[in-house]
DNA sequence: TGTTGCGTTGACGTGAGCGTCAAGGTTTAG
DNA sequence: CTAAACCTTGACGCTCACGTCAACGCAACA
């Protein structure tokens, strides 16, 4: 199937594809007038690609996972440096709840109170996913 | 006091404050050479932006704090614009939290067993602060 | 007088993951 | 034959809160 087609049965867009190739994601065939040619294995690794991305792994970290797939795994996620990328993502993951339930206590103070000095943390506060 | 003055007592930098005044949060007065005049109650408004930002709020979000105080307020939070911030915010957190746990749960499952197909959810998933 | 260290504005860079043209070639339907 | 609907590469845009020059003016000290 041709880039479009791939696209639409993965609910994305060319443009996203086309990027997964760039990064060296998603390696397609080519057809003689140069156009992509993907298979359902292409859609399989798109797939994997999406529901990492849907648990807040960003595309680099979806890297061992296409890798150990490619590598002939039935799950992307049986290899180790997969496994380590999970265990990775928790930790952060574990370190954002912290923070946030310490954002909460503090909104919630002062949603009742007001004026309790304000305690700038450690600065190192970025939780995302 | 000056501009470099009020970023080494606030523990920030020039070019923040300069960001500050571009956005509207922060003005200055200029002595008769063109450099910016501050005093304590703008090193009071620069705090307050750092505490709110330390809590995960945008620059945006700070704006109705800053204005509390300019109206004469002896705390930032005390104006109905401002607690909505909060309250919206509250909100975000707590949703942010709902997902975390999920995604959290997610990750302990893969990590203890294997292959339960993935479920990419709704896609409005961005949590940070 | 020269140097060092302040200040000024302006403009481009950063990161993530694409969106959105632009300018063309190809294929297919009518 | 032609227009629509695909495909190609390349390049800039977007968000956010500044960082990092560049090129310059002003001030203080030896």
């Amino acid at each position: 199937m041709r880039i479009g087609e791939l696209a639409k049965r993965a609910g994305t867009t060319t443009r996203a594809l086309r990027f997964y190739e760039s990064e060296g994601l998603l390696e397609a065939g080519r057809t003689p007038n140069g156009y992509r040619e993907y298979d359902e294995h292409h859609l399989r690794l798109v797939r994997e690609i999406q529901s990492l991305q849907a648990v807040g792994l960003s595309l680099e970290d979806t890297r061992p996972f296409v890798a150990c797939l490619r590598a002939g795994h039935e799950s992307g996620d049986s290899c180790p440096d997969s496994r380590e990328v999970y265990r990775r993502k928790l930790a952060e993951v574990d370190a954002c709840l912290d923070r946030l339930n310490t954002v909460r206590e503090f909104l919630l103070a002062r949603l009742a109170f007001q004026d309790p000095c304000l305690v700038p943390e450690p600065k190192e506060f970025q939780c995302s996913s």
